[in-house]
DNA sequence: CCGGATCCGTTTCGATACTG
DNA sequence: CAGTATCGAAACGGATCCGG
Protein backbone atom coordinates (compact mmCIF):
# COMPACT_ATOMS: atom_id res chain seq x y z
CA UNK A 1 0.00 0.00 0.00
CA UNK A 2 2.99 2.75 0.72
CA UNK A 3 4.26 2.18 -2.88
CA UNK A 4 0.66 3.28 -4.00
CA UNK A 5 1.61 6.62 -3.27
CA UNK A 6 3.95 8.86 -5.89
CA UNK A 7 5.60 10.63 -2.69
CA UNK A 8 4.97 12.10 0.71
CA UNK A 9 2.85 15.38 -0.25
CA UNK A 10 -0.26 14.87 1.28
CA UNK A 11 -2.00 17.13 -2.17
CA UNK A 12 -0.34 14.71 -4.55
CA UNK A 13 -1.11 11.43 -2.51
CA UNK A 14 -4.48 13.12 -2.44
CA UNK A 15 -4.61 12.68 -6.35
CA UNK A 16 -2.94 9.13 -6.38
CA UNK A 17 -6.24 8.29 -5.19
CA UNK A 18 -9.15 10.29 -6.63
CA UNK A 19 -6.68 12.36 -9.30
CA UNK A 20 -8.94 11.07 -12.76
CA UNK A 21 -11.84 12.18 -14.40
CA UNK A 22 -14.66 10.02 -12.64
CA UNK A 23 -14.16 9.19 -9.49
CA UNK A 24 -15.13 12.60 -8.06
CA UNK A 25 -18.01 12.41 -10.49
CA UNK A 26 -19.29 9.29 -8.77
CA UNK A 27 -18.94 10.47 -5.35
CA UNK A 28 -20.64 13.72 -6.65
CA UNK A 29 -23.96 11.78 -8.25
CA UNK A 30 -23.95 9.87 -4.36
CA UNK A 31 -23.71 13.16 -2.54
CA UNK A 32 -26.26 15.59 -4.61
CA UNK A 33 -27.98 13.59 -6.87
CA UNK A 34 -29.05 10.50 -4.76
CA UNK A 35 -28.31 7.86 -6.98
CA UNK A 36 -26.80 4.49 -5.11
CA UNK A 37 -26.86 1.60 -7.26
CA UNK A 38 -25.19 0.83 -10.13
CA UNK A 39 -27.84 1.33 -12.32
CA UNK A 40 -28.69 5.01 -11.20
CA UNK A 41 -25.13 5.71 -12.08
CA UNK A 42 -24.90 4.51 -15.50
CA UNK A 43 -28.53 6.27 -16.48
CA UNK A 44 -26.81 9.45 -14.98
CA UNK A 45 -25.86 12.74 -17.48
CA UNK A 46 -22.48 11.71 -17.88
CA UNK A 47 -23.13 8.42 -18.63
CA UNK A 48 -20.02 6.26 -17.26
CA UNK A 49 -18.96 3.06 -18.96
CA UNK A 50 -19.79 0.28 -16.82
CA UNK A 51 -16.08 -1.14 -16.68
CA UNK A 52 -15.21 2.16 -15.29
CA UNK A 53 -17.78 2.38 -12.98
CA UNK A 54 -16.90 -0.90 -11.42
CA UNK A 55 -13.20 -0.60 -10.93
CA UNK A 56 -13.40 3.02 -9.37
CA UNK A 57 -16.17 1.60 -6.71
CA UNK A 58 -13.93 -0.92 -5.56
CA UNK A 59 -11.09 1.65 -5.31
CA UNK A 60 -13.60 3.52 -3.31
CA UNK A 61 -14.54 0.83 -0.79
CA UNK A 62 -11.28 -0.49 -0.62
CA UNK A 63 -10.22 2.82 0.95
CA UNK A 64 -13.22 2.61 3.29
CA UNK A 65 -15.17 5.58 1.14
CA UNK A 66 -18.23 3.94 0.21
CA UNK A 67 -20.39 1.03 1.44
CA UNK A 68 -21.84 -1.97 -0.77
CA UNK A 69 -25.37 -3.37 1.16
CA UNK A 70 -28.02 -5.21 -0.53
CA UNK A 71 -31.48 -3.84 -1.02
CA UNK A 72 -33.40 -4.39 2.10
CA UNK A 73 -36.65 -5.60 -0.57
CA UNK A 74 -34.29 -6.66 -3.24
CA UNK A 75 -31.33 -8.79 -2.94
CA UNK A 76 -30.01 -8.93 -6.79
CA UNK A 77 -30.10 -4.84 -6.15
CA UNK A 78 -26.40 -3.72 -4.45
CA UNK A 79 -26.50 0.32 -2.92
CA UNK A 80 -23.87 2.04 -2.72
CA UNK A 81 -23.30 4.73 0.30
CA UNK A 82 -20.50 7.23 1.37
CA UNK A 83 -18.72 6.53 4.69
CA UNK A 84 -18.79 9.64 7.23
CA UNK A 85 -15.28 9.35 5.87
CA UNK A 86 -16.61 9.99 2.39
CA UNK A 87 -18.47 12.91 3.22
CA UNK A 88 -15.25 14.97 3.84
CA UNK A 89 -15.77 15.14 0.04
CA UNK A 90 -18.06 18.01 0.52
CA UNK A 91 -15.69 20.38 0.37
CA UNK A 92 -13.73 19.69 -2.19
CA UNK A 93 -16.82 19.34 -4.23
CA UNK A 94 -18.10 22.90 -3.28
CA UNK A 95 -15.04 24.23 -4.38
CA UNK A 96 -14.78 22.93 -7.86
CA UNK A 97 -18.35 24.08 -8.36
CA UNK A 98 -17.20 27.48 -7.57
CA UNK A 99 -14.04 27.01 -9.39
CA UNK A 100 -16.09 26.18 -12.58
CA UNK A 101 -18.21 28.97 -12.28
CA UNK A 102 -15.09 31.13 -12.15
CA UNK A 103 -13.04 29.51 -14.65
CA UNK A 104 -15.00 27.77 -17.42
CA UNK A 105 -18.33 29.42 -17.61
CA UNK A 106 -16.64 31.53 -20.36
CA UNK A 107 -15.85 28.57 -22.43
CA UNK A 108 -18.57 26.75 -21.83
CA UNK A 109 -21.47 28.94 -21.60
CA UNK A 110 -24.29 26.54 -20.88
CA UNK A 111 -22.98 25.36 -17.84
CA UNK A 112 -25.45 24.68 -15.05
CA UNK A 113 -24.34 26.48 -12.09
CA UNK A 114 -26.34 25.98 -8.89
CA UNK A 115 -28.95 27.91 -8.32
CA UNK A 116 -27.58 28.68 -4.62
CA UNK A 117 -23.98 29.02 -5.32
CA UNK A 118 -23.94 32.69 -4.09
CA UNK A 119 -25.41 31.69 -0.91
CA UNK A 120 -23.31 28.95 -0.78
CA UNK A 121 -20.39 30.98 -1.39
CA UNK A 122 -20.80 33.18 1.39
CA UNK A 123 -21.54 30.35 3.74
CA UNK A 124 -19.26 27.16 2.71
CA UNK A 125 -18.73 25.69 6.14
CA UNK A 126 -22.34 25.76 6.65
CA UNK A 127 -23.45 24.81 3.28
CA UNK A 128 -21.65 21.54 3.95
CA UNK A 129 -23.18 20.86 6.77
CA UNK A 130 -26.51 20.83 5.11
CA UNK A 131 -25.30 19.25 2.08
CA UNK A 132 -23.86 16.31 4.80
CA UNK A 133 -27.03 16.83 6.50
CA UNK A 134 -29.24 16.37 3.56
CA UNK A 135 -27.38 13.42 2.34
CA UNK A 136 -27.84 11.56 5.62
CA UNK A 137 -31.19 11.51 5.60
CA UNK A 138 -31.56 9.91 1.89
CA UNK A 139 -28.85 7.42 3.48
CA UNK A 140 -31.59 6.34 5.80
CA UNK A 141 -34.30 6.50 3.80
CA UNK A 142 -32.74 4.08 1.63
CA UNK A 143 -33.22 1.11 4.14
CA UNK A 144 -36.53 1.71 5.67
CA UNK A 145 -39.09 -0.90 4.50
CA UNK B 1 -14.19 24.03 -27.25
CA UNK B 2 -17.84 23.33 -26.55
CA UNK B 3 -17.10 19.66 -26.28
CA UNK B 4 -14.20 19.38 -24.63
CA UNK B 5 -16.71 18.93 -21.88
CA UNK B 6 -18.72 16.06 -21.43
CA UNK B 7 -22.29 17.70 -19.81
CA UNK B 8 -22.96 20.79 -18.30
CA UNK B 9 -22.09 19.60 -15.21
CA UNK B 10 -19.71 22.17 -12.80
CA UNK B 11 -18.33 19.71 -11.30
CA UNK B 12 -18.19 17.26 -14.12
CA UNK B 13 -16.47 20.19 -16.22
CA UNK B 14 -13.80 21.34 -13.67
CA UNK B 15 -12.47 17.42 -13.86
CA UNK B 16 -12.82 17.83 -17.79
CA UNK B 17 -9.62 20.01 -17.53
CA UNK B 18 -7.50 19.16 -13.92
CA UNK B 19 -8.86 15.93 -13.45
CA UNK B 20 -5.49 13.92 -13.85
CA UNK B 21 -2.88 12.84 -11.72
CA UNK B 22 -0.51 16.24 -13.25
CA UNK B 23 -2.25 19.16 -13.51
CA UNK B 24 -3.19 20.01 -9.83
CA UNK B 25 0.46 19.07 -9.23
CA UNK B 26 2.36 21.31 -11.22
CA UNK B 27 0.09 24.03 -9.74
CA UNK B 28 0.80 22.82 -6.44
CA UNK B 29 4.24 23.18 -7.21
CA UNK B 30 4.15 26.90 -8.44
CA UNK B 31 1.89 28.03 -5.64
CA UNK B 32 3.60 26.27 -2.52
CA UNK B 33 7.37 25.29 -3.66
CA UNK B 34 8.30 28.48 -5.73
CA UNK B 35 8.89 26.62 -8.83
CA UNK B 36 8.59 28.56 -12.37
CA UNK B 37 11.12 26.78 -14.23
CA UNK B 38 10.52 23.75 -16.86
CA UNK B 39 13.86 22.05 -14.73
CA UNK B 40 12.42 23.27 -11.50
CA UNK B 41 9.17 21.13 -12.41
CA UNK B 42 11.06 17.97 -13.41
CA UNK B 43 13.58 17.69 -10.42
CA UNK B 44 10.62 18.08 -8.12
CA UNK B 45 9.80 15.13 -5.45
CA UNK B 46 7.35 13.73 -7.99
CA UNK B 47 9.64 13.64 -11.32
CA UNK B 48 6.97 14.37 -13.58
CA UNK B 49 8.21 12.90 -17.32
CA UNK B 50 8.81 16.00 -19.86
CA UNK B 51 6.50 14.75 -22.41
CA UNK B 52 4.19 14.77 -19.54
CA UNK B 53 4.80 18.49 -18.18
CA UNK B 54 5.01 19.82 -21.51
CA UNK B 55 1.56 18.80 -22.45
CA UNK B 56 0.21 20.63 -19.18
CA UNK B 57 1.81 23.60 -19.33
CA UNK B 58 0.19 23.94 -22.95
CA UNK B 59 -2.89 23.17 -21.61
CA UNK B 60 -2.80 25.14 -18.69
CA UNK B 61 -1.94 27.93 -20.60
CA UNK B 62 -4.69 27.53 -23.05
CA UNK B 63 -7.46 27.73 -20.37
CA UNK B 64 -5.54 31.69 -19.49
CA UNK B 65 -4.38 29.44 -15.92
CA UNK B 66 -0.76 30.25 -16.46
CA UNK B 67 2.08 32.56 -18.30
CA UNK B 68 4.88 31.56 -20.16
CA UNK B 69 7.75 34.61 -20.14
CA UNK B 70 11.18 34.85 -20.74
CA UNK B 71 13.76 34.97 -18.36
CA UNK B 72 14.94 38.89 -17.70
CA UNK B 73 18.46 37.93 -17.88
CA UNK B 74 18.73 34.94 -19.88
CA UNK B 75 16.62 33.97 -22.10
CA UNK B 76 16.62 30.62 -23.30
CA UNK B 77 15.06 30.22 -19.86
CA UNK B 78 11.30 30.29 -19.81
CA UNK B 79 9.27 31.11 -16.54
CA UNK B 80 6.20 30.19 -16.03
CA UNK B 81 3.73 32.04 -13.16
CA UNK B 82 0.36 31.24 -12.36
CA UNK B 83 -2.42 34.08 -13.80
CA UNK B 84 -4.87 35.57 -11.49
CA UNK B 85 -7.11 33.19 -12.46
CA UNK B 86 -5.37 30.43 -11.25
CA UNK B 87 -5.13 31.40 -7.89
CA UNK B 88 -8.56 30.36 -7.25
CA UNK B 89 -6.96 26.93 -7.18
CA UNK B 90 -5.72 27.97 -3.68
CA UNK B 91 -8.73 27.07 -1.80
CA UNK B 92 -9.35 23.06 -3.76
CA UNK B 93 -5.80 22.50 -2.70
CA UNK B 94 -5.92 23.66 0.70
CA UNK B 95 -9.20 21.39 1.22
CA UNK B 96 -7.04 18.52 -0.28
CA UNK B 97 -4.29 18.85 2.43
CA UNK B 98 -7.35 18.74 4.72
CA UNK B 99 -8.84 16.19 2.98
CA UNK B 100 -5.17 13.71 2.99
CA UNK B 101 -4.41 14.11 6.35
CA UNK B 102 -7.74 13.10 7.23
CA UNK B 103 -8.40 10.16 5.25
CA UNK B 104 -4.64 8.99 3.74
CA UNK B 105 -2.32 9.49 6.51
CA UNK B 106 -4.21 5.67 8.39
CA UNK B 107 -2.72 4.00 4.72
CA UNK B 108 0.37 5.98 4.63
CA UNK B 109 1.51 7.22 7.66
CA UNK B 110 4.90 8.79 6.16
CA UNK B 111 3.02 11.97 4.59
CA UNK B 112 4.21 15.36 5.24
CA UNK B 113 1.50 16.96 6.59
CA UNK B 114 1.93 20.61 6.76
CA UNK B 115 2.70 21.71 9.81
CA UNK B 116 0.74 25.03 9.72
CA UNK B 117 -2.49 22.91 8.93
CA UNK B 118 -4.83 22.81 12.03
CA UNK B 119 -4.05 26.97 11.78
CA UNK B 120 -5.03 26.72 8.11
CA UNK B 121 -8.31 24.79 8.70
CA UNK B 122 -9.43 27.05 11.35
CA UNK B 123 -9.55 30.12 9.09
CA UNK B 124 -9.26 28.46 5.42
CA UNK B 125 -10.22 32.07 4.28
CA UNK B 126 -7.17 33.50 5.40
CA UNK B 127 -4.42 31.15 4.64
CA UNK B 128 -5.92 31.37 1.16
CA UNK B 129 -5.19 35.42 1.11
CA UNK B 130 -1.81 34.22 2.67
CA UNK B 131 -0.73 31.87 0.41
CA UNK B 132 -1.92 34.18 -2.68
CA UNK B 133 -0.14 37.17 -1.54
CA UNK B 134 3.04 35.50 -0.82
CA UNK B 135 2.84 33.91 -4.21
CA UNK B 136 1.94 37.26 -5.78
CA UNK B 137 5.53 38.58 -4.35
CA UNK B 138 7.27 35.66 -5.43
CA UNK B 139 5.86 36.11 -9.01
CA UNK B 140 7.37 39.84 -8.80
CA UNK B 141 10.82 38.74 -7.35
CA UNK B 142 10.96 36.49 -10.55
CA UNK B 143 11.06 39.49 -12.63
CA UNK B 144 13.39 41.95 -11.04
CA UNK B 145 16.89 42.63 -12.15
C1' DC C 1 23.68 22.53 -20.01
C1' DC C 2 18.51 23.91 -20.66
C1' DG C 3 13.97 23.56 -22.78
C1' DG C 4 11.44 21.00 -24.88
C1' DA C 5 9.96 17.45 -28.93
C1' DT C 6 9.77 12.84 -30.49
C1' DC C 7 9.82 8.02 -30.23
C1' DC C 8 8.14 3.80 -28.38
C1' DG C 9 6.95 0.06 -25.14
C1' DT C 10 3.60 -0.42 -21.38
C1' DT C 11 -0.37 0.64 -18.82
C1' DT C 12 -4.84 2.43 -18.38
C1' DC C 13 -9.13 4.03 -20.34
C1' DG C 14 -13.41 3.50 -22.29
C1' DA C 15 -17.23 1.79 -25.66
C1' DT C 16 -19.56 -2.23 -26.57
C1' DA C 17 -20.77 -6.96 -26.14
C1' DC C 18 -21.68 -10.40 -23.19
C1' DT C 19 -22.82 -13.38 -18.84
C1' DG C 20 -25.01 -14.92 -14.37
C1' DC D 1 -29.89 -5.62 -12.97
C1' DA D 2 -24.95 -6.05 -11.65
C1' DG D 3 -21.30 -6.59 -13.17
C1' DT D 4 -17.10 -9.04 -16.49
C1' DA D 5 -14.60 -9.69 -20.98
C1' DT D 6 -12.79 -7.88 -24.89
C1' DC D 7 -10.21 -4.87 -27.64
C1' DG D 8 -8.96 -0.60 -29.88
C1' DA D 9 -7.65 4.09 -28.38
C1' DA D 10 -5.47 7.09 -25.48
C1' DA D 11 -2.36 8.25 -21.84
C1' DC D 12 1.76 7.32 -19.27
C1' DG D 13 6.53 7.38 -18.68
C1' DG D 14 11.38 6.46 -19.74
C1' DA D 15 14.89 7.37 -23.11
C1' DT D 16 16.73 9.89 -26.54
C1' DC D 17 17.38 13.61 -29.60
C1' DC D 18 17.98 18.35 -31.03
C1' DG D 19 18.27 23.44 -31.28
C1' DG D 20 19.95 27.44 -28.78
Amino acid sequence: MEDFFRCKCPITSSLDIFGDKWTLVIVKQMLFEEKSTFKDFTESEEAIATNILSSRLKMLEKFGLIEKENHPNNKKTNIYTLTEKALSFTPILIELMIWSKENIQEFHPNLNIHPDLNRIKKNKENAASQIVKSYNQFKKSLFKN
